[in-house]
DNA sequence: GCAAGGTC
């Protein structure tokens, strides 16, 4: 029933003024008249506000009210509801769409027609972006049907202040239709690519892999969960490297730094060592700069959201659903904004003397207000509708409904009134040592001024004491040489996905907490604090993708859309053209993931299989190697913990040891003549090198190991990249082989016959080659008895055992003699044939890529 | 039961 009745007294001319949101109309009908009348409407969040106003020289009755975003959404018709009807390529190619007012903004609608009918003008105050115009368009549209001859205007603002609000009504221009129809083009090719995959991909897998969540695709979804595997790929197939260096303390404990950091040879950093030891250092420099630590930027929302996950330990979906109860609240500005920068048009001072009486930065507030305050940096993002967040009203803890409510507002208002604050300033001293040819620095910081973050209390800027040498003072300082070893990669946590979100265009403002939030509804990631890992079904969907060919879980679909949307949006393609082009490729590839479906269940189950000790709420990576089968046949590093364990060993043994002792009688370069010096390796290794690096010779008078022994898990160099074989693991074979160690830099491998079961390296050496030698153990069914029980698997070696490199996709196999394997043709024994693709999920040749999907073709 | 974009 309606019983809404506005009343139409007055003879001026009325102005029908529309916005995007409540809280817009109310700020357009606070700026252009406190004396406004509210009225209410048949939706009860969109009030109407009446105002007289004065309209270039014309006396109006100004009626302003608002939408809250589209009125308008795409759906199938009810005949496409059942999934299992339609072949997913009509419903992403033919079905039609219709577009509709949707059921829960008909209120709406009514609301547009009835005032329509009485206005004799409509000013489009939706938000300045393409969403915005788009709903100016759907808008128009309603307001038209009610009075055809109604007059339109759209209305150009960057925030509802008073100058910019009366700055747009005196330029009011006309609603552009390309901008609304780039929208409507990637509305229609979302809807269509996102129902046609998520049916076909859940109709293959739901059913078959027993999964509770249907298995969705998505141009946004997709890419975020591409982020979160790609780490965890990083992770898991990160090889660790040691590195040397040389360490300098003086009788203060101050550590001085190496100035070439580190070095990842050991001979080397052991020769400088020698070179440059002694038990004083002179002093060269002592530099000391006036340096400054930087307040943040105005906050916009992907920065909020980034903060509020590292520093308040609140994900980006409920912090932004805390703003937005704070902002109808009354307590901050719009939430949902692009801009870090403030307009000239807002009166900062204002917001700050709101906060002076409050009980923990009132003073603080205070004293920006009589003295400190310095205008805030101006970031370089501007959506040109919403200021940065900010507070408008002061609010003290006990008001705030919750702990987490009140950590928000906090760290919104402590953040603005950091922006509205000096830089910290601080004094840095540089102290630089010469010992020998090498030199070692220190630096030490003192604060000097505080300022901003006196109240940011979530900048960190630690101070650090330097001895107070003078220029050519010498000190006594102890040398030694130290070993460490480079580490993984960090897990990925969610501040870092909506930076690579952000960066990558992936989602906007308003959604990208969302895509977070439905990559784990549908179990394709968990989040255990602020780490997102992905899940064995997130796995396995994005590893069948890589290993298939298709590109569909990388960012620059969304570009290549984005790029699409704006040549439609400058008029210079028209909606239908793109439209058409992109579900035409798309068509290409759903025909393609057809034709393998049977291979997509097998490698997606594949996955699955290998995946089943993969702990997905395991955050400790170190603890939980090695999980993720890497794309060269499942490969892990079998002996992976062994060899960190001698490596800590070594270390350990290092440490008591001082190269000095391992000096034997030098001996005389034949090239320079220089002295040679004589150096221990880790391994017992005596080797003679040059000062000059002329030459560098193996100790004859100790018994030279062949070089595969300097790492009991090493067997001979990969003929490729020199570096050395390693034995691997095949999860999915569930045998041994041989890979690279440099994997997966190098991804060069020696696969072995089916019959042997596990290899393990003994200490013997081939008589022929020199190359270790294996024990090799056999399958139980496997009966053929060898007169030897070691083996030689340096390809070309050996007669008993045929090895090969394996470089190219026909060369994946390794032969027995008297037992020839299958050759060439997948025989379904492996889910895949890893060299068909490249196997480097991060090097991926793209224009291989293009060749084969158009799609992603500029 | 499908997408992503507005907004509440």
């Amino acid at each position: 029933m309606n019983n809404f009745k506005t009343s139409t007294k007055s003879d001026k001319i009325k102005v029908l003024n529309v916005a995007e949101k409540p809280s817009v109309a109310r700020s357009i009908a606070n700026v252009l008249s406190k004396d406004h009348r509210i009225e209410e409407t048949k939706s009860p969040f969109n009030k109407l506000f009446k105002l007289d106003y004065r309209l270039k020289d014309v006396e109006v009755e100004m009626w302003i009210t608002s939408v809250t975003g589209h009125l308008k959404s795409l759906k199938y018709p009810q005949k496409y509801q059942s999934w299992e009807k339609w072949d997913p390529i009509i419903i992403l190619k033919e079905a039609e769409i219709e577009n509709n007012i949707s059921t829960d903004k008909q209120n709406l609608e009514l609301n547009l027609k009835n005032f329509a009918s009485i206005c004799n003008r409509l000013i489009l105050w939706l938000d300045c972006d393409r969403e915005g115009e788009n709903i100016a368009f759907e808008v128009m549209e309603v307001c038209r049907e009610a009075n055809p001859n109604i007059q339109v205007n759209r209305a150009h603002f960057s925030a509802v202040t008073y100058v910019d609000v009366r700055r747009a009504l005196d330029t009011l221009k006309y609603p552009d239709e390309n901008l609304s129809n780039s929208v409507i083009a990637r509305q229609e090719i979302d809807l269509r690519i996102g129902a046609s995959f998520t049916r076909f991909q859940t109709l293959l897998l739901q059913k078959q892999f027993n999964l509770s969540s249907i298995v969705s695709y998505g141009p946004c979804q997709i890419p975020t969960l591409g982020f979160v595997v790609q780490r965890q790929k990083e992770i898991d197939s990160f090889v660790k490297e040691q590195f040397w260096f040389i360490q300098s303390e003086d009788d203060q404990k101050c550590i001085y730094n190496w100035d070439r950091t580190h070095l990842f040879d050991e001979l080397i950093v052991a020769l400088l060592f020698e070179r440059c030891y002694q038990e004083s250092a002179t002093v060269i420099n002592v530099q000391q700069k006036d340096v400054q630590k930087w307040k943040p930027y105005p906050l916009c929302t992907i920065e909020f959201e980034k903060l509020a996950s590292k520093k308040l330990k609140i994900s980006a979906h409920k912090a932004m659903e805390l703003a937005e109860r704070l902002y109808n609240k009354g307590y901050i500005s719009y939430p949902r904004t692009e801009t870090n920068k403030f307009p000239p048009t807002i009166n900062l001072q204002t917001i700050i003397r709101d906060q002076q009486n409050h009980p923990v930065w009132g003073e603080y507030a205070t004293n920006l207000i009589n003295f400190a305050f310095e205008y805030p940096k101006a970031g370089n993002k501007d959506d040109k509708a919403h200021p940065p967040i900010h507070p408008v009203k002061m609010m003290i803890e006990s008001e705030a409904q919750n702990r987490q409510e009140w950590d928000v507002y906090q760290l919104i208002a402590r953040h603005f009134l950091a922006c509205c604050s000096k830089n910290a300033k601080g004094s840095e001293t540089t102290i630089t040592l010469q010992i020998n040819d090498e030199t070692f620095s220190k630096t030490g910081l003192v604060i000097k001024e505080k300022n901003y973050l006196e109240i940011y209390i979530y900048d960190e800027w630690s101070q650090s004491q330097v001895p107070n040498y003078q220029q050519g003072d010498s000190i006594k300082i102890k040398l030694t040489l130290q070993k460490g070893s480079t580490s993984p990669p960090k897990p990925m946590t969610e501040a870092e996905l909506i930076g690579l979100m952000d960066k990558n265009g992936i989602g906007t403002d308003a959604t990208i907490h969302e895509h977070i939030n439905t990559i784990q509804d549908r179990e394709y990631a968990t989040k255990r604090g602020q780490i997102i890992k992905p899940t064995k079904i997130g796995l396995a969907l994005v590893e069948s993708y890589e290993i298939l060919g298709f590109t569909l879980h990388q960012p620059f679909l969304r570009a290549v859309m984005e790029q699409r949307m704006n040549e439609v949006a400058l008029g210079k393609k028209e909606k239908s053209q793109i439209v058409q082009a992109t579900i035409n490729e798309m068509t290409i590839i759903l025909k393609q993931l057809q034709e393998k479906q049977n291979l997509i269940i097998k490698t997606f189950g594949s996955y699955l299989e290998a995946l089943k000790n993969y702990d997905e709420d395991n955050d400790n990576d170190d603890n939980n190697q090695p999980r993720i089968p890497l794309d060269e046949a499942e490969e892990t590093t079998q002996n992976q913990p062994k060899v960190n364990k001698k490596t800590k060993n070594q270390r350990n043994k290092k440490s008591d040891e001082q190269p000095k002792n391992s000096i034997t009688p030098p001996s005389i370069c034949q090239f320079c003549n220089s002295l040679c010096v004589t150096n221990k390796q880790l391994n017992g290794k005596l080797i003679q090198i040059c000062p000059k690096l002329c030459q560098i010779q193996e100790d004859i008078n100790q018994n030279s190991h062949h070089q595969s022994t300097q790492n009991k898990d090493n067997c001979f160099q990969c003929n490729l990249c020199q570096n050395f074989m390693k034995i691997r693991y095949s999860k999915i074979k569930k045998t041994n082989f041989l890979g690279c160690s440099s994997y997966p830099q190098c991804n060069q491998a020696i696969f072995l016959p089916d019959t042997v079961k596990s290899i393990k390296l003994i200490d013997k050496k081939c008589t022929k080659c020199e190359s270790p030698l294996f024990s090799l153990q056999f399958n139980e069914n496997y009966n053929q008895v060898h007169q030897t029980s070691f083996f030689c698997l340096f390809p070309g070696c050996q007669y008993i055992i045929k090895t090969d490199w394996k470089q190219n996709k026909d060369s994946n196999q390794t032969s027995f003699v008297g037992k020839q394997q299958n050759k060439g043709e997948n025989t379904g024994k492996y889910p895949f044939n890893p060299h068909q693709q490249n196997r480097n999920f991060y090097n991926k040749d793209k224009s291989n890529n293009q060749q084969k999907f158009p799609y992603y073709k500029n």
